[in-house]
DNA sequence: TATAATTAAATTGTACTCAATCGAATTGAG
DNA sequence: CTCAATTCGATTGAGTACAATTTAATTATA
C-alpha cells in the first residue's frame, strides 16, 4: 500500500538535469574560444542579435535572449566599454534603451567566424541527431 | 569570391543556445515548486544523489552533477546550514570531504515527490520526444 | 485633465558557475 | 626516506541568472 515510487525523484530519469548539465558543458568549451574575443558566451549569443539587426531595445533583445534586464543591464554596459555597443534612450519613448551597434561591433563579426568553425564537432551528433535535438528544444521553448 | 557566410552565427542555428535558454526556462518552472522545499534547484539536483547515495565525497558529487568545488562548496555549507547534510573530513584521508545525508535530509524527500507530480507535462514533448531528447542529451555528455 | 494603471529599465539581493589559484595532505620517484 | 608532483577542497573574482522592487515615463480612464 504505502510503498513510495522515488523513482521519479532519480538523477537519470530526469529530462532537466542533462539539459542543465549540456548546456554548462558545451558553453564550458566555447570558453576558451571566445576569450580570444574577450567575450563571455552571453555576451556572445547577445552580439549574434546585432549581428542580425543592428539596433535593438533592451525588452525585445530579453524576449529573443529569454533573458531579463537584471542579466542584459550589466551585460550591455560591458560591452558597451568594450566599444561593441553603443546605448541611448529612445526620443519617442525615453523608457525604451535602444542598443545599437557600432563598427567595432560589426568588425568583430569576421573574427567570430573562427568560433563556429573551432566548435565544429564539439558534440559527435550526427548531421541528423543535431537537426532532431533542434527541433525537441525549438518545441520546448515555443509554449 | 570574398563573400563569407554568417549563418553560422545566426543565433537560429545554434545548439547550445536553445539547450541553454531550454534548460533556464524548465528550472524558471521549478523555482515555485522548489521554494516550498526551501530549496535551489542546484540544491535540489545535489538532493537527488544525496537521496540515493547516502554519502559521497565533494570530488564524485562533482562528477555526477557536472560541478567542481567553486560551486559545490558554497551549496554544500547551505545544505548544511538547512540540515539536509553532515560534512566531516575522511580519517583515512584529510583531503576528502565527505559529506552525509541526515535524518531530515532524508525526511525531505517524501516531500519532493510533489516536484516531479506537478512538473508533469511541464513540457508538451510527447512520451517518445522525452526520450530521444534524454538520449542525444546523455551523448553529448558522454564525451 | 488629474490620477490610476501600465510599462521599460535599473537596482538589489541571493545564489550560482567556473577559471585560476592556494594550502594542506598524500603519493611517488630516486 | 625525502622532496617533488599530485590531489582534494576551499577561496577568489568576474560574470551571470532571476525574483522582487523601484523609478521614471507613458497611457488609459473617470
Amino acid at each position: 500500500m504505502s510503498e513510495q515510487n522515488f523513482d521519479v525523484l532519480k538523477l537519470e530519469n530526469q529530462i532537466c538535469f542533462p539539459l542543465y548539465a549540456c548546456s554548462r558543458q558545451i558553453i564550458r568549451k566555447y570558453h576558451k574560444y571566445l576569450e580570444e574575443l574577450n567575450l563571455t558566451y552571453t555576451q556572445y549569443i547577445a552580439m549574434m542579435v546585432f549581428w542580425e539587426v543592428k539596433k535593438i531595445n533592451v525588452k525585445e533583445l530579453g524576449s529573443r535572449l529569454y533573458l531579463d534586464s537584471g542579466t542584459l543591464t550589466p551585460l550591455l554596459k560591458s560591452l558597451e566599454e568594450k566599444g561593441y555597443v553603443r546605448r541611448y534612450r529612445s526620443k519617442e519613448d525615453e523608457r525604451v534603451l535602444l542598443v545599437e551597434i557600432t563598427s567595432s561591433g560589426k568588425a568583430l563579426r569576421e573574427q567570430a567566424l573562427s568560433v563556429p568553425e573551432k566548435m565544429k564537432g564539439c558534440t559527435k551528433l550526427t548531421k541528423e541527431e543535431a537537426v532532431t535535438l533542434h527541433q525537441l528544444l525549438y518545441k520546448i521553448l515555443s509554449e
